[in-house]
DNA sequence: AAATATACATAATTTTCTTATGTATAGGTA
DNA sequence: TACCTATACATAAGAAAATTATGTATATTT
C-alpha cells in the first residue's frame, strides 16, 4: 500500500442519497449494481459507490416509501429494480434544490472570484 | 417540530476539511469563529459550520502538522489563530484538486446534459 | 436585566461511510 | 479443469465525521 497515493476518505459523504435519487429521476427503473456502474461511467471513474454504502441506503429509502422495488430474474440471476414513488419524486425535487444550493456554496468557496462575478 | 420542513442532514459532510484549508489558503491567518462567519457570509447563509465539527477538526489538523496556531488576546477575549504550515500548503493543493474533481463529478450527475456538452 | 454575539472546548450520540465477509451465477482464460 | 473477473445481491463490524448538547467566559445590544 503506497500511502502517499491513498485518497482521503470520500468527499461525497452525505451526497450519496441525492445522487441515487437523481439517477432514478433521470433513468427511471434501475437495479443496484447498475447504479454503481452508471455513476462510475458518468463521473469517468471518479465516484465509486461501495456496496456496503449502496444497499443499506436503498433499503432505507424503500422503508421510507421513497422508492419501491420489483425483483426480476435475468437468466438465473436476480435483479432488484428500484423506482421512485410519488412521494419519492417530491422528495427528489427537494433534494435537487438542496444539492444545487450546496454545489453553489462549494463554488463560492473554491472559486471565490468566479462565483462573485 | 414540523418534520416536513426539516432539512436533511448536511451535504457538506466530508467536505469540511477542504473547505477550511481553502479558507486558510485564501485568507491566511484566521481564528475558528471567524471561519464559521466567513463561510456563512460567502455562502449567503447556506453553510453553517457547527462548533462541534469545527474545533475537533482544527485540533486534528494541528496534530497532523497541517496547521499551526498562535493564541492572542483581543481585549479580554482569546482568539486562537490558525495558519497553514508548509506541509499544509502542499496538502491543500492536493485537497483542492480532489475537490474540483468531486465537484465536476457532481455536475456530471446533477446536470448531465450541460456537463456532457 | 436579559438576550444575543463573540470565542473557545468537549462529550455523547447519530449518521454515513469503508472494509470485510458471505452467497451465487456467468463468462473468459491460462 | 481451475482460476479469475464480472455480475448481483446482502449484512456485520468498525471508522469517520458530522449533530446535538453542554460548559465556560466576555462583550454588546435591546
Amino acid at each position: 500500500m503506497y500511502y502517499c497515493f491513498m485518497k482521503k476518505s470520500s468527499l461525497y459523504k452525505g451526497c450519496l442519497e441525492p445522487i441515487l435519487l437523481r439517477l432514478l429521476k433521470d433513468h427511471g427503473r434501475m437495479y443496484g449494481y447498475q447504479m454503481t456502474q452508471m455513476v462510475k461511467d458518468i463521473t469517468k471513474g471518479e465516484l465509486n459507490i461501495t456496496e456496503g454504502a449502496l444497499y443499506p441506503l436503498l433499503h432505507k429509502l424503500e422503508e421510507q416509501g421513497i422508492v419501491e422495488t420489483e425483483t426480476e430474474m435475468n437468466g438465473n440471476r436476480m435483479r432488484k429494480y428500484y423506482s421512485l414513488t410519488k412521494a419519492g419524486k417530491k422528495q427528489t425535487n427537494i433534494a435537487m434544490d438542496e444539492m444545487k444550493a450546496f454545489m453553489q456554496s462549494l463554488e463560492y468557496i473554491v472559486n471565490p472570484k468566479i462565483a462573485l462575478g
